[in-house]
DNA sequence: CGGCATCCATTTTGATACTG
DNA sequence: CAGTATCAAAATGGATGCCG
């Protein structure tokens, strides 16, 4: 009934130990982009069936890798959120991620579902933060029902669900579309001339996207 | 028998497709620091048994992230040596490592095994880059029976295996000091002068050290 | 040593039915 | 919707034997 571990003294061991095993970065990975209930999580990752993810989750919180929470009333229904920890947990998804854009973005099978949060982060994962110095500026994505935004700052990304404040630029989309759009096969501009997309606000900012989220070579 | 996967169109979880089984990362961590025999990645990796590690090698061939070679008479043993996108998962290893670093590296465990590589690598996942700007430096690590070295350039690091060219410093050390100074739990001053460690070389490269693998917050 | 094959005991997982 | 219970199908680990 123990546990299956490593027994290395090694970091990359130690955390493998926490988060290595199947499903457990993708929880993550979702939760990454802000707080989900127990629904959402298994409608996202196709395939976990509701015993493991509960079992997973239980686990991540144990080790202080997420936090249960009751959203506040009148929702009044617990949600699942990354503590500090967890949140620190960015970089290493990221730059899987990033290795992914680079190596394994093949085109999209039919089996393979889609979201258009994963694309977002992919493009997180795109980002340039040397492009990014002395730029701020608030993109929202709008793909299907699914709302998010990115907030570039001080050299630095962050995306959330949700709508955004006062963002500078709106990036509407279908998903096919937009995850053409976030993987570099297509130009923004292009798929605005082509009606697939459609891009307001400052113009200078919509100009800046590509240069902030550079395709992988 | 067919492979199992997430099916998602996601560069974190195609990824994960590839390396995220069990193992696979550390075998990917052993190659790292430079090719290695069957038996020694064997050795490495306390538990996988033969088979496992066969397949798991077989797979990762496949995919392109290493390739099998044969060392160059009078050698001539087979080796696994990473390919350039072997390589590229060095960032993703090393920001798994980063975590561990900061969230899961209590004490060792009697159960615990150690490898001097292994800390090796943990020093190049604490390296600061800015720290390191304009630095040229080169150190080699003799611990037990292992030497490996570490380049500093061009605010980059590179850990290697066996030792070094012509190394501006020479750290020597048995298991227990080393893990203690990489994981910044020990000053080196203070290890040798308890006896239990010895540097020789360049001093300002020494007293460099630490700015340059700073332990952990 | 390098590495495949095989048998078997344990774990992990996947899928689904089920309860509050 | 949230989460537990259950059972069948994989994956793993450990031992061992074998052959070049």
């Amino acid at each position: 009934m123990t546990r299956r571990g490593y027994h290395q003294y090694c970091a990359t061991a130690r955390t493998l130990d926490l988060v290595g095993e199947r499903w457990t970065l993708l929880i993550v990975r979702e939760l990454l982009t802000g707080p989900k209930r127990f629904k959402d999580l298994g409608d996202s990752l196709a395939g976990i069936g509701t015993g493991l993810l509960a079992e997973r989750l239980k686990h991540l919180e144990a080790a202080g890798i997420l936090r249960r929470a009751m959203l506040p009333p009148p929702a009044a229904t617990p949600v699942y959120e990354l503590t500090p920890a967890g949140q620190d947990l960015e970089p290493a998804v990221l730059a899987l991620a990033r290795w992914g854009l680079r190596h394994a973005m093949g085109p999209r099978a039919e089996r393979d579902g889609f979201r258009p949060g994963w694309a977002v982060l992919g493009m997180q994962a795109a980002f340039d933060p040397v492009a990014a110095e002395g730029v701020v500026a608030v993109y929202e994505f709008r793909v299907g029902d699914a709302v998010f935004h990115a907030r570039v700052d001080g050299g630095r990304v962050s995306s959330r669900m949700g709508p955004a404040d006062r963002p500078d630029a709106v990036i509407e989309a279908d998903e096919e579309t937009f995850a053409d759009l976030a993987h570099g096969r297509q130009r923004l501009r292009e798929a605005v001339r082509a009606g697939r997309a459609r891009a307001t606000g400052d113009r200078a900012a919509l100009t800046r996207l590509r240069s902030l989220f550079p395709p992988p070579v």
